[in-house]
DNA sequence: GCGCTCTACTAGCGCGCTCTAGGCGAGTAC
DNA sequence: GTACTCGCCTAGAGCGCGCTAGTAGAGCGC
């Protein structure tokens, strides 16, 4: 009877048996109008009893419209998996499906997206691109686009990001104030958000009087640029030079990297040195003392960015938007007075 | 002429302005024999042009087959991306495309599946479920699935996953040789592989004539969990209690969390305590010395259920595979010899 | 001339669904 | 009676593609 292969029951399937056209299955399976309620019941029962399930294939053919997202993200940020949690929330809610497609060595942004394209995906989000503003003006022309993490001025796309200008503020602010002047930056290269920290990072330096001892230190938002960094600080301590009472690192993987190194080292967070990170992700929550951080509310930013596709759905000549959301600096253990400061 | 909405263009376009047959089209763009040279740069051209992609919906629709692989994974296990990387590579080279589904709060494993089959996934890669048995089993009588780092013996459906007693056996042996008795196991709770992991523990303490020094802490594979752990221990150390000299996690995730936690507190690794982890993500490598760990080689298990997959879908009647990869203990920093043991 | 093969191409059905247009019977209004 | 509505249901076109069967034309042998 059943046992044919496992070849996939259709709605034509369900019709005969339940003795009903394949439009009227249809209309059940959509929750519309224009069935009786007994109707309805016998209809799902019986595709309950053969294992129907609507082709999503199909049914996007059809329907001209997917209601499908597309996600392309990376792999290993934790940030990325946090924005994750808040779009498929969102997105439920809304009535849209997900598609997640991942960027890993080997399979570049832009395989990525095609890839959910390819899927019919109505939209893609994209978490932290690094593609340049020419590629993302192109693809926000050919499809409804949204990048997360980044600003895109003049390209045809809506963009969420949190105003890191004002996030480094505060935590430079919070730096200065802990007496700190030796502060050094890991930068994050050319990732999302990374030019605007490095650019705000050397405004507050300036302002702060301390421009003699503005540092960038060459990093790309991975644990392993912190651990790097910490070495490199390292071996310059232990051939004479001096450690900087306090880091501010790309991001929380940096910073994390950097804490391990550091904690390795012998040298003790705060007291030796203060580390500040930016994401607020996972990681920062869960160490013993936690660490200060620049939150970025992840949760919020997914939310901005499925709206910002949804309703560019709805009305396809919106003028690009940008969502700046304000950060918040989380003091939490790694950052104390500077111990110039503490010792006299 | 192009500003008419987004409507995507369609094979149609392309075939009436290169001036052929829809089904020249299709051809060129299977990569077919039956087209001229030159009539298929001028088709390509021409999709080029007014940007044409394939539409997979009505692709899969018509060819019957999706060609697809889906994947289930939790978005914040480091040891799962690592295993996405592996997937994309052998599934391009097998010709598949790969279609993303997270777990996450608030969205089940259920969930994550249903709209992967929906998507007309041809079969299913489960990263770490932890659905029952019996559950895994109605689904791989439904579709083609494969289960990664977990066994699901009875169950209709492939599985890859690690000797996981052997690799305790070895991170084990390498405990005692290093002269550690009180030899502690922090678990995944019933998470993949948790349970051999947890009896190859009990097993080998048995074997080394430690019964008296057994010891499970309950944990579930999360960084949290080994933090938990380590106050845990902490706490029982400051009153009056000792620490273990040893601690064996239940993947790496963990270890990482106790490291934070001991580190934190002053317990020098591996001088005081030694801490084994097991899965040789990503994070083991970035760590300053290393940690010690049971390597499970992400890519190969990754080959493995792709290939399991294919394989499974040229051939339903196979009957169920478990491959089970020999995992291989790395010895990194964070293991050594017991206090007492070096003490005298 | 015929039949044959080979290459380059096309017509048109069908994949499983959505959706518009409409049918049918019963009720309601006048 | 006609005219209209309303609830429940169906016929059938079409979504964008793949693919089978077939055609047109060139070349070749006899």
């Amino acid at each position: 009877m059943d046992v044919s292969g496992k070849q996939r029951p259709t709605m034509a399937d369900v019709a005969e048996k339940a003795g009903v056209s394949r439009a009227l299955v249809s209309i059940v399976f959509r929750d519309q109008p224009g069935a009786s309620q007994e109707t309805r019941e016998r209809v799902l029962r019986v595709a309950d009893e053969i294992g129907y399930r609507p082709d999503n294939a199909a049914r996007l053919l059809a329907r001209g419209r997917s209601r499908t997202l597309g996600v392309m993200f990376t792999a290993h940020h934790t940030f990325h998996a946090d924005l994750l949690e808040g779009i498929y929330g969102e997105a439920e809610r809304l009535g849209y499906d997900v598609l997640l497609s991942a960027t890993a060595p080997g399979r570049g942004e832009s395989k990525a997206v095609e890839s959910l394209l390819g899927h019919r995906c109505e939209a893609v989000i994209l978490l932290g691109t690094d593609a340049a503003a020419a590629d993302l003006d192109a693809l926000g022309r050919r499809t409804v686009a949204v990048a997360v993490g980044r600003r895109v001025p003049g390209a045809r796309l809506d963009s969420v990001h949190s105003a890191e200008s004002k996030g480094i503020r505060q935590a430079m602010d919070h730096l200065v104030e802990l007496g700190h002047h030796r502060i050094v930056h890991i930068d994050g290269g050319r990732g999302p958000g990374s030019a605007e920290r490095r650019r705000a990072y050397r405004a507050a330096m300036r302002r702060a009087g301390l421009e003699s001892e503005l540092r960038v230190i060459p990093g790309d938002h991975t644990e392993l640029s912190g651990i790097e960094a910490g070495r490199l600080l390292l071996a310059e301590r232990d051939s004479g030079g001096r450690l900087p009472t306090a880091v501010l690192a790309g991001n929380d993987r940096c910073a994390m990297g950097l804490l391990l190194a550091l904690t390795r080292a012998g040298v003790e967070v705060p007291r030796d040195m203060s580390v500040v990170g930016y994401d607020d992700s996972h990681l920062s929550h869960l160490m013993p003392i936690g660490l200060t951080t620049v939150r970025q509310d992840a949760v919020l930013m997914a939310e901005h960015a499925v709206r910002f596709a949804v309703e560019r759905l709805d009305d396809e000549e919106l003028e690009p938007r940008e969502a700046v959301l304000e950060p918040k600096l989380v003091v939490r253990g790694t950052s104390g007075p500077a111990p110039e400061a503490a010792a006299g």
